[in-house]
DNA sequence: TGTACATCAGTGAACGCGCGTTCACTGATGTAC
DNA sequence: TGTACATCAGTGAACGCGCGTTCACTGATGTAC
């Protein structure tokens, strides 16, 4: 009997070519990517897939999480930055990009991170990054970091879905980040 | 040979009974509503639906554009609203209801409304009333009129996936209305 | 170092399912006289 | 008013398709001696 806990290397190598599939096949066609185009595109069996990655969502998490990670390391970066309120918009920005990949499907399944224990622990860490940037500038507003993400999560959604226009994201983060209302004139 | 022009009337009501049945498959279950099932609980043939609507799309298009009409009108009515900036605000919340409708698929098929005619209709016509309600206000920072509108419809289409919190929405707005950054003091 | 063995990853054909869509046919409706 | 007719809406079984998923089986890998 082996002593377990070892990982055979073609194991290894076929997870990672599947991830890579994934990523690959998520990027094209969004939520409607075809589990057994996935394994195909990987060159293993349908079944290979499944013992890796039971359910499709255990497949993409396993994707956004790497990136989360990223991200996460970024922000911590900017907690260095000079000046506080372009880090955050620095990192907001980032965490938007982060958010248009995959047609959307990333900002889709961070909103609903529920369910997910793995999603929820990529939620909670860019929750505490964010928190750390926004507290940093004072937050004059005293807005929920929460709330901050899932509008930035939004925007991206959306400009990612009209990709005709590549300037529209950057516009909205701008309106975001200044309101559509006059707060020093009336009305 | 008929005149031509008539509508036989069971082909009218089956028309209604479908839509009908179309408005509460789609709000139940978003963009993987089945036609076969929506045929089914409108109590006709599947065939019956394909005469009336040669496409999922059409069908959803016609629900939409009853809708947005009613947006519109509302719109309009508030052209005489004593405060320009409240009836804004007004407006966008119901512009924003109305982008949470069936999971979030109004929201999305607005976004992208290019090649589809009466889409894009829908599209003007709410764009129309929009810059008209902005304009009235001054709109001092400059704001385009289709960048606001597809701000609010993310945001609707955000707090629409997460019906945990149910003051998100107005939240959200009221952050795109203010911003995040404060204008007044540095950084 | 070399060989026998036990483990478990990989295979790919095949399953059932529900989807969108089509067909030849039936029958209800409105028209014309 | 009443009847014959032409039109076209409705039917529902059936098609092909691609999906997610499973199966019994093969074979490569790492271990132990």
């Amino acid at each position: 009997m082996a002593t377990g806990g070892f990982v055979r290397s073609d194991a290894q190598q076929n997870r990672e070519r599947v991830l890579a599939a994934a990523r690959a096949e998520f990027t094209a066609h969004g939520a409607a990517a075809s589990l057994n185009k996935i394994a195909q595109r990987a060159g293993v069996g349908p079944a290979t897939l499944y013992r890796h990655f039971p359910t499709a969502q255990t497949l993409l998490v396993a994707i956004i999480a790497a990136d989360v990670a990223t991200l996460c390391a970024a922000g911590n970066a900017l907690l260095g930055h000079a000046d506080p309120g372009d880090a955050l918009r620095i990192w907001l920005r980032q965490v938007a990009a982060h958010a248009t990949k995959m047609r959307g499907l990333v900002a889709t399944e961070l909103l609903v991170a529920a369910g997910d224990a793995a999603l929820a622990d990529c939620h909670d860490s860019i929750r505490t990054v964010g928190a750390a940037l926004l507290d940093r500038t004072g937050n004059p507003g005293a807005i929920a970091v929460d709330d901050l993400l899932t509008a930035v999560n939004a925007l991206a959604w959306a400009s990612e879905r009209m990709p005709a226009d590549p300037g529209r994201l950057d516009r909205l983060l701008g309106l975001l980040a200044t309101g559509f209302a006059d707060r020093r004139g009336g009305s």
